[in-house]
This record gives structure tokens, C-alpha cells and sequence, in this order.
DNA sequence: TGTACATCAGTGAACGCGCGTTCACTGATGTAC
DNA sequence: TGTACATCAGTGAACGCGCGTTCACTGATGTAC
């Protein structure tokens, strides 16, 4: 990269040389990147999945993407940005993910909460890197006010409003939504931490466990007096 | 501290002086520390505690205990060493909080859980340190085998055991206590790590959360066919 | 259609920092005789 | 009760590393005239 650059200033002869061999210079990187900021956004989120937040380095960063280390400052104040940004990202993908499968699913709460559940541990499976961004201790314990953010909020009323719903058809015990949407949250997101964090994931296949949780959450909502709303 | 030990480098006559002055130096620290290994691990709990695991260093550990960068390293093999040191006293406290909730609750499922829960969540609060090196993203996440451990298998088997309990006495549905118990586990944890981590604590109050929550998971953990065996 | 010029998006060398760890050393302690 | 000596638990200087960030710079791009 050293070598090719300056081989480069070193003059007219070289540059008509390159036109010589062919009209589109192949081994020579253009000199602007074109989309440098997504492709920063990208190769974070692909560094962070290898090494984890802290793996994050705006050198490796640049390395990576063939570019000089300085480069990501011409599009993120500092390394906290980009970070904020990639948070901020996961945020959106969580709440469109989350509210896909509310969308995708059958009518009714409980299979719209079966629907999340597995929705919410199968993105902190796949994006590991998003999630620890998002969750990971380090990064947002520093930052509570990133939690606070439009998007995030959104994810959680997505839930609250599906708890509210539940409750209007009777499906869920009354009670403050967002305490119950709280409890659901804490419970989905404490199966995906513990997988993903700590690689605790009971029962060999996994998949019991997941069903055998839905199982109790659902029991645990609907209204005690009853029985007779319950679903398949 | 450089200043005093050339000092008393350089000669008979300043040891002479000191003990002139008076029978036991005061300014001089002792050579040896007397007990550095718990000191360490005493600090740098509080360390953690302070800046988080990544705040954890040795040198930070050193100036902090009055003792030289390399001391550290007569007690643990190294920085990692430590750590673990740390999370396995972590687990062994953890598990006597948990073993202590269970036996100083009344008798009954009900009881033991909900003091059990509680005691989980607030050992995550008032142990933020220890939590922190035991669950925190970045280290177990990278050293797994942390959670296989003895200690943190004691802490998950009493809940498994209680969780047995509680279907003998018919308070407890059917089906695998392994798993009956991942999910306590997961939503307990999941409503401390919230909590700890991301600054997530719904009501203004809290404790009201915690008290809904406590009784979504009895409900769904009751037998779904025998509504007289529900208690207070 | 050209041209001067402002602006944008890169470069690469350097700064300063804090870190884990090593190493030869030395003072303190305990123990065999 | 003393003394030689092994061992233990410290010291402090140094090494090498990777990091975030700054800075003067330069090539590329777009735009007004």
C-alpha cells in the first residue's frame, strides 16, 4: 500500500504508464473511498463479532478497509461515535425485527408473544455484534442515555403495545402494561444474554428450552380467573 | 516512595538517624505487604466497582496498594489470573446469598423463590463488581468454561433443587426442573442485568416491578390443572 | 466549454499514553544445625 | 542461643505494544462564472 502510493507521486511517467496497461487501473485503490462511512459502520459491526466491543479499533478499522488510520475521523467525531452510531443501528434493526414477527404472525397474544420471544433471541444470536453494542456491559452502562433513544424506545412500546392488546381480548391479566411488558423484556433478554454472553443454553437441542419458556411466560400473563381463554 | 527507599539505600548512618528519631519509623511502609493477595482481590473489586472490569489494572492496583507495578505478580500468574480469582469468589458468594435467601424463607415454594429472586437481583446490585466479572460481557463471554465451574454450578443447582421441591409438593408444574429452573434463571438474571447494565428499572419505584414479576413466574410455574394449590 | 477556486475526503508521520509483563535485584523471614 | 543459608515477597527500571488522536498535507470533486 506504501509501496503502490508512492509509486504513484513519483510522477507524469507513472500515471501514463497505468494508462498504457489498461484504461481502468486495476491494483490501484481509488482515492476516495466513495462510501467510507457505511463501510466503517460494516466492518465495525464484522470486528466487534470476531473480537468483541473491544476489539473494536479505529486502526484495525482502517487496515481492514485499506485506508489510512485517520480516515474514520473524517466521518465520526471519534471512535465513541462510531460506536453510538453502530447502537444506534441496532436499535433499528431490532425494533423492525421485532415488529416483523408480530406482523408475520398468527392473530391472537400468544402467538404474537411466541413470535417476539423467539424473534428477540434469534437477533441476539445472528447479530451478536449489534447486540453487545446495544447490551453489552462497558459500552451502554456508560452511556444509560443511549438506552433513552428513539429507537430503542420503540423496540420496547412494540411490546407494550401487544401486552395492551392482550389485555383488551382479555388474554393477559390486567396490570400496569409496561411493568408486564418489563417482566417479559427482562425474561427474553436474560435467555439471550446467558446464551450469548455466557454460552448457558439448558436442554441439548435448546429449542425445548425456548418452547418450555414461551410455555410459563404465557401461563404466568393470562388472567388467574380464566382458564377457559386459554390458547392451544 | 522513591525518594524514601534511595534513602535508605545509602547507608548505616540514615538507619541509625531513623531509629534516633523514633523507635517505630512512621512514614516507612514495611517491606512486605503482610497479606497482598486478598488485598488485591479487595481492590480490585472496588476497582471494578468503579470504572468497570476494564478499569481493572495492575499498575492502578499497584499505585493503589502502596506496592510496586510487578508485586502482583508474586500472587497471580497474571492479569487473567486475578480476574478469576475474582469471579470464582464472585460464585461462591453468589451461591451462599441464594443458599442463605432459601433457607431463611418460610417454608413453601412460593416463599424460597420470591426470596430467592430477590436475592439475586440484589446481589447483582450491591455486587456490581462481582457480577460484572462473573456475567459481564468480554470476560466469561471469552472464558466459558468460568461457568462450569464448581462454584457457579452450586449456585444454579440450588435453584434446580428448590425448583424439585416445589413439583413433590405439587406447587410446581411437570416437566424437566433443569429447565423450570433455566427460566427462573434467565428472567431473574435478565431483570438484573437490565437493571445494572443498561440503567432499566420500569416504575418509578421498583420494588413494585420486582413484586409483579415475582408473581408472573409463580403463576406460570403453578400447575396448570390445580388452581387451589395457589398461595397467598 | 473552460477555468479558477472552495471544499471535501483522503494520507502518513508523529505524539503521548497506559498497558501487561520481564528481569536482575534486594530486603525480610524462617529454618536447620 | 547464634549463625549460615534457602526461600519468600517485595522493588524499580525497562521493553514492546497497541491505542486514540492530531496535524499539515494533498488528491479529487464540484461549482460559480
Amino acid at each position: 500500500m506504501t509501496l503502490s502510493t508512492s509509486f504513484c507521486n513519483s510522477g507524469l511517467v507513472t500515471s501514463s504508464a497505468q494508462h498504457a496497461d489498461s484504461p481502468e487501473p486495476p491494483a490501484r485503490a481509488p482515492y476516495h473511498h466513495g462510501d467510507l462511512r457505511d463501510a466503517l459502520l460494516d466492518e465495525g459491526l464484522r470486528l466487534i463479532q470476531e473480537k468483541g466491543v473491544h476489539g473494536l479499533t479505529l486502526r484495525e478499522l482502517g487496515s481492514r478497509l485499506n485506508v489510512s488510520r485517520s480516515a474514520p475521523y473524517r466521518h465520526f467525531a471519534d471512535k465513541d461515535a462510531l460506536l453510538s452510531a453502530i447502537c444506534q443501528a441496532g436499535f433499528e434493526r431490532f425494533a423492525n425485527a421485532l415488529a416483523e414477527a408480530r406482523d408475520g404472525a398468527e392473530p391472537g397474544f400468544a402467538a404474537r408473544l411466541r413470535a417476539m420471544g423467539l424473534a428477540y433471541v434469534r437477533f441476539a444470536a445472528e447479530n451478536r455484534a449489534h447486540f453487545e453494542a446495544m447490551f453489552g456491559s462497558g459500552f451502554v452502562g456508560e452511556n444509560p442515555e443511549q438506552w433513552k433513544a428513539a429507537e430503542s424506545a420503540r423496540s420496547f412500546h412494540i411490546l407494550v403495545d401487544v401486552v395492551r392488546e392482550g389485555q383488551q381480548s382479555g388474554d393477559v391479566r390486567p396490570g400496569d402494561p409496561v411493568l408486564l411488558a418489563s417482566f417479559i423484556w427482562s425474561a427474553v433478554h436474560g435467555i439471550s444474554v446467558l446464551r450469548i454472553f455466557v454460552g448457558f443454553e439448558p436442554g441439548s437441542a435448546g429449542s425445548e428450552y425456548m418452547k418450555v419458556s414461551t410455555e410459563i411466560l404465557l401461563s404466568g400473563l393470562r388472567p388467574t380467573d380464566s382458564l377457559q381463554n386459554r390458547e392451544n
